[in-house]
RNA sequence: GCGGAUGUGGUGGAACUGGUAGACACGCAAGACUUAAAAUCUUGUUUCCGUAUGGAAGUGGGGGUUCGAUUCCCCCCAUCCGCACCA
């Protein structure tokens, strides 16, 4: 009798140094294999890895050591979002660099990452800032400037006037600074951009084209980018003069931009933004306009903010001309709800076919008429009363030529007669083509994070840096004891030649958003080390990814940016692909439940010992034994205290455990619910096979090909057990499905434990059967318990590596059934079950389901309406 | 507010293209082993009625299509994610 616990700490620290030592996953660069790229959305060195992570890479890694079985060079890479918010809010609360707290946080993870037994190529490591990494995006952004990619203009940020700083939308809370509590304000910044509105029809055109990408982030990304067909109309102002004397020629008229200029008959008002032009002429001689867009612009600059605030407006007094009818005034408002982003920043409004134009209407008591209506309404009633717009389609009237018209006639009509019609010598409507999508703002204010390569010089303006002075490095001797960006008060770093002229001149002290870090790491990955920011001839190889897997809270924005860029890089020549993320999965979150004391402070769940009450579950503290109230499942987050720390958690139970837990259960796209019952099952489990593996392993390689004849029947079902598993695992994993796998592994450990418990083990056809399925359970777990697999490896009398074993291939012929079975159903519902043929004919399967018990008890003595036999899969008789 | 998703036993979940709802696991219950506990093993476990053979209900709620709906359509409810300076 061999030990029957496995230390799993102790063994996983044996067997991955052996990795290690061999080098077991290290991708060459040798580009005559086929290769496969899996990459997991690389972490923020926040010092701690979560369960999340733990998941998130533990999916990653079951494919990596699948495809690397299957006979692919895999590429299964790490690095670090390294920039960001956080380490410069340490170094403001704990006076410490962020690069010091940074790099202190990767040695950290790193070492947490590596205890989990991943198969990652960690020669291939950076973090994003690194000068070797951040030097190279600054080249890169060189190239997009000269390129025509990159724009610099005013931009709307939070101002915090106590602090004098940026503020994060994150840090504004209810409309104020974080640590200020001032009210923030909104204020114009010349900011760089880069156009990737230029790209906005491609963005979204070529999302048809990525079968590998679920449809919900295609939706939503198609959503985001917002494609519209509508047209620009110029309203004429015809009392600007009056109302507004000291204003500008070009106000004299207003163009707006309309989905739906087949309703201009029904408009009753204009509504322009805040920030428009217009509005800001008007406020100079007016204080009271001036008083409403200030009350504007203490809304904040999130979409949110703006759409779920109160709609308010202020009448200027100017009046709009309908183009469709010289007659027809519209007065002009100032409104909180317009977006200066979208469009011309102005639109007219139409109550009756338009929710927010409606309720806009109802509150200044605006005219209401209704252009489109369904048959029977009540027009004088809805015109004056109806809180609904009328919003789908219909025949148009009281609209001139376009009655009678359907929606998409109206507009084709419209459009064809105002592209025809002049004002000031020009058009007064143009089709166009708009999108929702706005350019990138990637300036921040902020010392962490890579210093954008440009000089201001006063005689040459905004220059690049020379490529040769690049990397542009980031300064070390820096403070934190006041707000505001630390390059900007920096004594000396910004005062730097012109490259142009030579004269003195200022650096650029804005660094950029970390989502443009993010926006090229995968491609980096293929030669992290080289000179230039890509290897063509690697990234060639390598790209585009074959499986990205991160959280769907970057359907959007990260992967939206990634595609832009790397478009960018291809027109720059870096890479030839568009599209650099071939398959994508986004899995869900660690959830735990929550625990408050009687004070309602959150608590640790290992200070919660649980209980029973009559039926219900109840939780006593720890130490105190006070009742503690068990609240609802979160996200596991610090500030809930509903953690779990991995590193605990694997010097008790393991990293297998924590592998096969985090993927076992709930299907990868979804939430996981962390349960320490659930923990301790899976680590049972890993017991269990290891006590059945020692129990019945006896050193002895048998040749697998060499089967022999008459297996009997027990035997003879084990081995179908075990092809079936190997099939159904191979499929589980190859669509993502570990919690799939993990059931058929559960299943094939039980079908050999009970054969083994039965079976004669000095019987040669027994050892053989049982000696291929235990083979073959530890392949099939193996990349997702690589530990626990080695040592059961060795168990069984191998002397190399379980990581380095192929897949093992599964006869198909023990895979198929040679009978089925189908419910026979009366009117529906089942009634009893034949057990029959795979190739029975439907006469068979009928002439056997009329001799069933249920059958027969079901239809005595009622009439047979209809019989539907459908082989292999249902028979169902309606009788009356 | 807008956009996207999710909802199945006490719990996590399975169910191929519309065809046996509840695989597998957790938990629970009973039993075996043990001086005892843990571990392990066996059996049972959707709910309700019934001793049982059996029957009825049942996949968030309400409608619909169909011989047949967890699966398709419409409406509603709840929860989660994103909303451009969190990463």
């Amino acid at each position: 009798m061999s030990e029957i616990r496995y230390n799993a700490p102790e063994k996983e620290k044996y067997w991955q140094k052996i990795w290690a030592d061999k080098k077991l996953f290290n991708a060459p660069n040798d580009f005559t294999k086929p290769k496969y790229y899996v990459l997991e959305m690389f972490p923020y060195p926040s010092g701690n890895l979560h369960m999340g992570h733990v998941r998130n890479y533990t999916m990653g890694d079951v494919i990596a050591r699948y495809k690397r079985a299957k006979g692919f060079n895999v590429l299964h890479p790490m690095g670090w979002d390294a920039f960001g918010m956080p380490a410069e809010n340490a170094a403001q609360q704990h006076n410490v660099h962020p690069g010091e707290w940074t790099y202190q946080n990767i040695a950290k993870m790193r070492t947490q990452l590596q205890s989990m037994g991943f198969s990652l190529d960690w020669e291939r490591e950076f973090a994003t800032c690194d000068v070797e990494y951040y030097g190279k995006q600054q080249a890169l952004f060189l190239e997009f400037l000269a390129a025509g990619l990159v724009d610099r203009k005013k931009s709307r940020v939070n101002w915090d006037p106590v602090d004098n700083t940026v503020l994060a939308n994150e840090q504004v809370i209810d409309g104020k600074g974080w640590r200020s509590g001032a009210l923030v304000e909104q204020r114009d910044l010349t900011q760089w951009f880069f156009k990737i509105t230029d790209y906005a029809e491609e963005l979204i055109s070529a999302l048809n084209d990525m079968d590998g990408w679920p449809d919900k982030v295609k939706l939503m990304q198609a959503n985001w980018i917002g494609r519209s067909e509508g047209m620009e109309l110029n309203f004429k102002l015809d009392n600007v003069a009056e109302s507004v004397p000291d204003i500008a020629v070009e106000h004299e008229s207003l163009k707006v931009y309309t989905t739906r200029p087949d309703t201009l008959f029904g408009a009753s008002f204009m509504a322009i933004s805040a920030g428009h032009p217009l509005a800001i002429a008007v406020a100079q001689t007016n204080a009271k306009a001036s008083a409403f867009i200030t009350e504007c612009n203490k809304i904040g600059t999130t979409e949110e903010a703006i759409e779920t605030a109160e709609k308010k407006g202020f009448d200027t007094g100017l009046t709009a001309v309908n183009p469709l009818d010289q007659n027809h005034k519209l007065p002009v408002y100032i409104a909180n709800f317009v977006l200066m982003g979208y469009g011309t920043g102005a639109v007219f409004g139409c109550p009756a076919h338009d929710q927010r134009d409606l309720d806009f209407a109802r509150k200044y008591k605006l005219s209401v008429t209704a252009v489109i209506a369904p048959e029977g309404m009540d027009l004088e009633d809805f015109n004056a009363n109806s809180q609904q717009a009328y919003t789908d389609d219909g025949l148009h009237m009281n609209s001139g030529f376009m009655n009678g018209m359907n929606k998409t006639e109206a507009i084709e009509a419209v459009a064809q007669k105002l592209e025809t019609q002049l004002l000031d010598g020009q058009p007064q409507g143009v089709r166009k083509v708009n999108y929702r999508l706005r350019d990138w703002g990637i300036s921040r204010q902020r010392y962490w994070g890579c210093p954008i390569p440009v000089v201001h010089c006063d005689a040459c303006g905004t220059v690049p840096v020379n490529k040769a002075d690049l990397p542009v490095k980031l300064p070390d001797d820096v403070t934190f004891d006041k707000p505001g960006n630390p390059l900007d008060h920096h004594p000396t770093w910004k005062q730097v030649a012109c490259p142009v002229c030579g004269k003195e001149a200022t650096r650029e002290t804005d660094t950029f958003d970390t989502f443009v870090d993010s926006s090229w790491y995968y491609a980096r990955f293929a030669d992290s080390h080289a000179d230039k920011a890509v290897n063509r001839q690697a990234a060639d190889y390598w790209l585009g990814v074959d499986q990205y897997i991160g959280g769907v809270e970057h359907a959007i924005l990260h992967l939206l940016y990634s595609r832009f860029f790397n478009r960018a890089m291809q027109k720059c020549g870096y890479t030839g692909l568009s599209e650099p993320i071939t398959n994508l999965f986004t899995q869900g979150m660690i959830t735990h439940e929550t625990y408050k004391d009687k004070n309602g402070q959150w608590l640790n769940p290992e200070m919660v010992l649980f209980g029973t009450e009559g039926e219900d579950r109840i939780a006593k503290h720890f130490e105190t034994g006070e009742n503690v109230a068990i609240g609802s499942v979160e996200k596991m987050s610090k500030s809930k205290k509903n953690v779990v720390d991995p590193t605990d958690f694997v010097t008790n139970f393991g990293a297998d455990t924590a592998r096969w837990f985090t993927i076992s259960d709930s299907p990868p796209e979804r939430d996981f619910l962390w349960t320490d019952a659930g923990v301790d099952g899976s680590y049972r489990f890993t017991q269990r096979i290891w006590r059945l593996v020692a129990e019945n392993a006896d050193g002895n390689i048998l040749d697998l090909e060499n089967i022999p004849e008459n297996l009997g029947a027990q035997a003879a079902s084990l081995r179908i057990m075990t092809h079936k598993s190997i099939k159904n695992v191979s499929q589980a994993i190859e669509n993502l499905h570990f919690n799939v796998a993990i059931a058929q592994l559960y299943q094939l450990t039980n079908a050999i434990s009970s054969f083994a418990a039965k079976a004669d083990k000095k019987d040669a056809v027994a050892k053989f059967v049982l000696f291929e399925a235990l083979t073959r359970l530890v392949q099939l777990f193996g990349p997702i318990m690589p530990h626990l697999a080695e040592e059961c490896w060795q168990k069984l009398g191998f002397d190399n590596l379980a990581a380095e074993q192929a897949w093992p291939d599964f006869d198909e012929a023990l895979t198929i059934d040679d009978t089925v079975s189908i419910a026979v159903q009366i009117n529906g519902k089942k009634r009893d079950i034949l057990t029959i043929s795979k190739d029975a004919t439907k006469d068979e399967i009928e002439a056997a389901a009329f001799k069933l018990d249920g059958v027969l008890r079901n239809i005595k003595d009622k009439t047979i309406v209809k019989k539907i036999i459908v082989p292999g899969r249902i028979v169902n008789i309606v009788v009356k």
